[in-house]
RNA sequence: GGGGCGGUAGCUCAAUUGGUCAGAGUCCUGGACUGUCGAUCCAGUGGUUGCGGGUUCGAGUCCCGUCCGCCUCGCCA
């Protein structure tokens, strides 16, 4: 075989003269008849033109050279010279080309069903590229993506390392755990009708090695949630994961905000600067949700005071309800962009959510316009004078009960930034979301259910609210946004059995069923174990925001789809009725023959 | 589980009210061309219109079911 000397990116005008050889795939073909053959080797680094001068080597190369298609895999052997012709601006190796003397096809294509081709890798039908993962993935870009997530594990390895974090792996075959999401779950053959689960985090084991004393934590690290995907979801998917001992939510704060700053810094050259914190309360009062976008403004106005004055039946039944709410976002200018028919748009886009609507009034020179003007008479000036409001610009108003209400606006809030395209592109707002309720109430289960996790501790000061006032008591929970996507998530954690114990049992947990759920981490609790707090990062979704991609399935090598299936392997698929035999498992219903 | 969009040649798509609508580009095959670079030019191969029913003289087109992909609500401690 001829051996590769240089990789296709390599080479340039410095080493005209050279004799190079390159082995990768034909990206391109251009047969110019007689004379001249040009090949685009294509390799993960880059592409080089090859040029065969047909009538200056051996035959056998002749016809070899002839017969070369796109994706067969082929090493070339040459001079490197610059270009007789023009230089190609688009390629790194412009300037010059090998000249080949010897080729040796190591590999003849079948034609290829799709082509690695940047032109038309848009268009493509997703299932294609999926099915074909391994064509696919040969597309620079894609390549520049593994690279990309590659250089973030790295860095978070150096970084960490650097502040004292060993990484250490935890198992994959665990015990289930209630609470949280659904669990794939792995049968046991040595014992019969008993089940792993896989990890939905490492959170228990984590916490675990700090009551190890191994004081500082990381772990990159596959977690399993069986619930149906999105376009940034993966049943499957990929954390960095943290623990630290001996420290309290701001030491935590600190540590993450360092490695943000190097990480950006590393990849995209980004300063990032000092990261502001914000209240979980102050994020959903004027953003309507807890991981805003900071990158442009439209925020949420409480105007229910002003809405009670009305004779409006939509608002004065939203604020006959328990915790009702009106609440408004300004559009600037939006008066004269949004007609009817939009607006309407964004009344059926917030009933997904929930809501009945958007009521909208549009405010002109001759005052109120269109909508609900009629009814917004008695509260005109305060109106205005509230939501400081100029000629030309539309209000929507959402009301219903607070949730609801700020979960709509909220969600409207970043479709209507996309819509009108007020998002700065260059822009990377990062921020701490902190001080998040320790629980929620969930009526339909008629109990208090952890916002972040059982293990989440409350913020010092806070303990005394766990049986007074369950509902108001703070977490010391924190998650790390950027430009409106959680990128990380974490808190301290609760290092005492007792206070753990009352979690649990606010959480509807009976000491017996904590005792068998939990137990392993109730004991270590009680043999020494150190206050820590921790974070893990979303990898698949930092990676997501530093290619700038909205599709999770592009930075994973091999995804599965909305159905959990991976096209490339065909997986899930039937097993042998033997290995279920072993593993004492009977389908029901039975297995359709096919 | 619900809602929306889509599935026609290897790939990307077109086909008016149901009526020569089985078509284009590209890939591929063959040919021409000595400086191309998304090469160009000429010719050709290529089809279970996702699958199964139904309506009709006639279905890519209409109806029912089903499978697959994407987006989304629920779900995701």
């Amino acid at each position: 075989m001829l051996k590769r000397t240089h990789m296709c990116g390599e080479l340039r005008s410095d080493q005209s003269g050279q004799t190079a050889t390159l082995a990768g795939w034909v990206n391109t073909y251009r047969d110019q008849g007689k004379g001249l053959i040009f090949i685009d080797l294509r390799d993960r680094d880059g592409m080089t033109q090859i040029v065969f001068d047909l009538e200056d080597v051996d035959e056998q190369v002749v016809t070899q050279a002839r017969a070369l298609r796109r994706e067969d895999v082929i090493a070339v052997k040459g001079l490197v010279r610059k270009r007789e012709g023009k230089a190609n601006q688009r390629l790194a190796t412009g300037e010059i080309e090998i000249m080949g003397t010897a080729l040796e096809v190591l590999n003849k294509t079948e034609t290829p069903p799709i082509l690695p081709d940047e032109h038309d890798a848009e268009k493509i039908a997703e299932e294609k590229r999926l099915q074909y993962r391994y064509i696919d993935l040969r597309r620079p870009r894609m390549q520049g993506i593994l690279r990309t997530r590659y250089n973030v594990t790295r860095i978070a390895r150096d970084y960490f390392d650097d502040n004292g974090f060993l990484e250490i792996e935890t198992p994959c075959l665990i015990k289930t755990t209630p609470e949280g999401a659904r669990d794939f779950i792995v049968p046991s053959r040595s014992y019969p009708g008993q089940w792993y689960a896989l990890p939905q985090s490492p959170q228990i084991f984590k916490q675990i090695l700090m009551a190890a004393g191994c004081d500082r934590y990381l772990q990159i690290v596959r977690c399993f949630r069986d619930e149906d995907p999105r376009a940034d979801r993966q049943a499957e998917f990929t954390q960095i994961d943290l623990e630290m001992s001996f420290v309290e939510r701001d030491d935590v704060i600190s540590v993450m905000a360092g490695f943000a700053q190097t990480l950006f810094k590393q990849v995209l050259n980004i300063e990032i600067g000092d990261i502001p914190i914000m209240p979980y309360k102050e994020a959903m009062d004027r953003f309507g949700i807890d991981r805003p976008d900071t990158r442009f403004g439209l925020e949420l106005q409480d105007i229910s005071d002003l809405a009670a004055k009305t004779d409006f039946r939509v608002f004065s039944d939203a604020l006959a309800k328990e915790n009702g709410v009106v609440k408004a976002i300004r559009v600037p200018g939006g008066a004269e962009k949004m007609s009817r028919k939009v607006t309407d748009g964004y009344s059926e886009f917030v009933k997904t959510f929930g809501a009945g609507g958007v009521p909208t009034v549009k405010y002109t020179e001759n005052g109120y316009e269109t909508g609900i003007a009629k009814f917004v008479g008695p509260i005109a000036d305060k109106l205005k004078e509230r939501l400081a409001l100029e000629v030309g610009d539309l209000v929507f108003f959402s009301a219903d009960t607070n949730v609801v209400a700020t979960r709509a606006l909220g969600e409207l809030r970043n479709k209507l930034a996309r819509d009108l395209e007020l998002i700065d592109k260059d822009a990377w707002n990062f921020l701490w979301v902190v001080d998040f309720p320790m629980f929620e109430f969930d009526p339909a289960r008629d109990r208090w259910i952890a916002l972040h996790h059982p293990f989440t501790g409350p913020m010092p000061g806070e303990e005394d609210k766990l049986e007074s006032d369950p509902g108001s008591c703070i977490s010391a929970a924190y998650d790390l946004v950027c430009n409106g996507s959680e990128i990380a998530g974490g808190s301290i954690r609760i290092h005492q059995p007792q206070m753990q114990q009352k979690v649990f049992n606010l959480l509807g947990i009976d000491d017996e069923e904590a005792e068998q759920k939990f137990g392993f981490l109730l004991r270590a609790l009680r043999y020494g174990a150190p206050p820590m707090g921790g974070i893990a990062f979303g990898l698949d979704r930092l990676v997501m925001l530093l290619v700038g991609t909205n599709n999770i399935r592009d930075v994973i090598a091999f995804p599965k789809t909305q159905t959990g299936q991976d096209l490339m392997s065909e997986a899930p698929g039937p097993v042998d009725p033997q290995q279920l035999e072993e593993l004492n498992i009977s389908v029901n219903p039975p297995e359709e023959p096919v």
